[in-house]
DNA sequence: TGAAATAATTACATACATACAACTAATACT
DNA sequence: AGTATTAGTTGTATGTATGTAATTATTTCA
């Protein structure tokens, strides 16, 4: 027999998908004010929150070696990041927002963190409730 | 100056993504689960929630006439759905599914629907609160 | 009825995602 | 010192996403 806080959990579960991912899917939108496809500003944002060496971004995306490099000469290319020494260990390079990187990466962030209408029209106590909610399932 | 709702509903609202598309993103797994791309998993709920013509699955899937006719080409082929008559307009067909096309789009349904452990861990309380507002959120 | 619009297909083109093999340079280890 | 390992690059290959142009069949409408 099913327990009903289970049931709770799915049923709150599917909503947060169906709001995030099917009505509120920001990253076709973030592409195109970016010029760029979403798995770049991905690679952008982690670049931008921290210089990283092309292995441990290769990581962070869950992709390949090559395919790290081909993201990052891309993103290099557009002027957005550049490769430089790692003294730690001179066979790996860090990568490193440039200044345009850092803009197009706020830019990326300010859209994608950007609240829909519905969430402002919550009830201020619905609003601090799920916050606070938010916050205590991301610990 | 900045409205202290505004701030804490961009709090939420980041929370949110972080959660849903950085930490818990199923998309992977249920294309890996089906295999097939998650745009083919996409197109084959769709049509499994109910039968449509290939206009309308282009409209939902924001891609264009060419495309809808390869991802139905693409399912069709491993029997997951077939084209019947519209009678209502015979220039257009109508995409359904196969019972297996069924099995396999309720499969995707599960994987994406099922919600982490954290969710769970919930005090019944929240739980219960988040159920609420996030049904209100969609209505 | 004849022209315009629509649904779907086919062909073609390009960018993107993903994987594997082979290679160089630097480091780690025995 | 010599071998194995690691970081990164280059080349190649395949599947996927996306768009445009042209074609056929059907419907709508002036």
């Amino acid at each position: 027999m099913m327990d009903d806080r289970i049931e709770t959990a799915e049923h709150a579960w599917h909503g947060l998908r169906v709001l995030l991912l099917e009505q509120h899917d920001r990253r076709k939108e973030v592409a195109e004010a970016l010029g760029m496809s979403f798995n770049r500003v991905k690679a952008l944002r982690r670049i931008a929150n921290q210089p990283c060496t092309l292995r441990s971004l290769a990581e962070f995306m869950v992709i390949d070696a090559p395919y790290a490099t081909v993201i990052v000469d891309d993103l290099a290319k557009r002027g957005l990041v550049e490769r430089t020494a790692n003294p730690a260990d001179r066979r790996s390079k860090l990568v490193r927002v440039t200044p345009p990187g850092r803009a197009a990466a706020e830019e990326g962030n300010r859209i994608l963190d950007t609240p829909p209408d519905a969430l402002l029209a919550l009830p201020p106590d619905d609003l601090a409730a799920l916050d606070r909610i938010v916050t205590r399932l991301l610990d």
